[in-house]
DNA sequence: CAAAAAGTCTATAACTATAATAGACTTTAT
DNA sequence: ATAAAGTCTATTATAGTTATAGACTTTTTG
């Protein structure tokens, strides 16, 4: 049930995108940048940005002074978007997944014990992940550290 | 976030064996036909039930008329440790897993947005998976069967 | 307009995990 | 003694993940 490095990593660079936005919602990171912050190897990060500006999230001013932005405001994009770019369906098995959904060759679907099952444990993923946005997330970090302080 | 071929075999062999327990408390099932039914490759599932006797879930006879029944009643086996046995960890990263927690290496993880969220998806697949037995299992399909007989 | 600084794109290498197969061995019933 | 079952370990094959490389394009600015 895990997520992948490429998976871990974007959502990382997305979190961090998303704190220089509300810090100034036209700043620009550079993919060098990210990659010390976050220990990243940059040449690998740079193919994870690139997916995520190809799907709509980001986009990014080429030549100098350049760099990543969030395509829309962090309370408009959702941790499984982002998840599914990177690392494909939610789903712990494909027969059960609502957006890459595929037969598993059990003899009746209806009555599959493991397909209601899964079905009910992707629903759990599908529902925190589709439910939390940046936001969300810079919010808990910020309320996070505020706590911290005392 | 996907469950292994190993995983979901092992689950079906698990619920296949279920159903057997649920006719007869003694009955032993062979490699197989189970391997048959599921449609599983026999050697392959040979290594699976395997495991899953040495993690004290199967029990088993050699010779003829020989076979595998489970260890315990299907009430007192959970589908958390089925996959615990045969994919390692629920969580979807380390630093998060209850089981096989490892530092993930951010600077400070009690205000790591990341960690939060997949703390909470963490929490959601094992509160499903830990709490659903291979009896809520068979229960279900049996339910399911019966309601599409009418 | 040249140079430098950034992102773009595609290929491929290295590594790891998954899935499957093979075969010799042990136990048990008849 | 034989046949039918599980046991155990090794090996192969395949796929997926992670990472690196390098040539290319766009943009800014001196």
């Amino acid at each position: 049930m895990r997520l992948s490095k490429r998976g871990e990593y974007g959502l990382r660079a997305m979190i961090i995108l998303a704190h220089a936005y509300n810090e100034s919602p036209d700043a620009m990171l550079q993919i060098k940048e990210i990659s010390e912050q976050d220990k990243i190897p940059a040449k690998y990060l740079e193919q994870i940005l690139l997916a995520l500006k190809n799907a709509g999230m980001l986009q990014s001013r080429m030549g100098i002074g350049g760099g990543y932005y969030l395509a829309r405001q962090p309370k408009d994009i959702d941790l499984g978007s982002i998840i599914r770019v990177l690392d494909g369906p939610l789903a712990p098995i494909r027969c059960v997944s609502q957006m890459a959904y595929e037969p598993c060759g059990c003899p009746d679907e209806r009555t599959c014990g493991l397909r209601m099952v899964m079905g009910d444990v992707r629903n759990a993923i599908a529902n925190i992940l589709e439910n939390t946005t940046l936001e969300d997330v810079t919010k808990r970090m910020d309320l996070a550290r505020a706590l911290l302080e005392n």
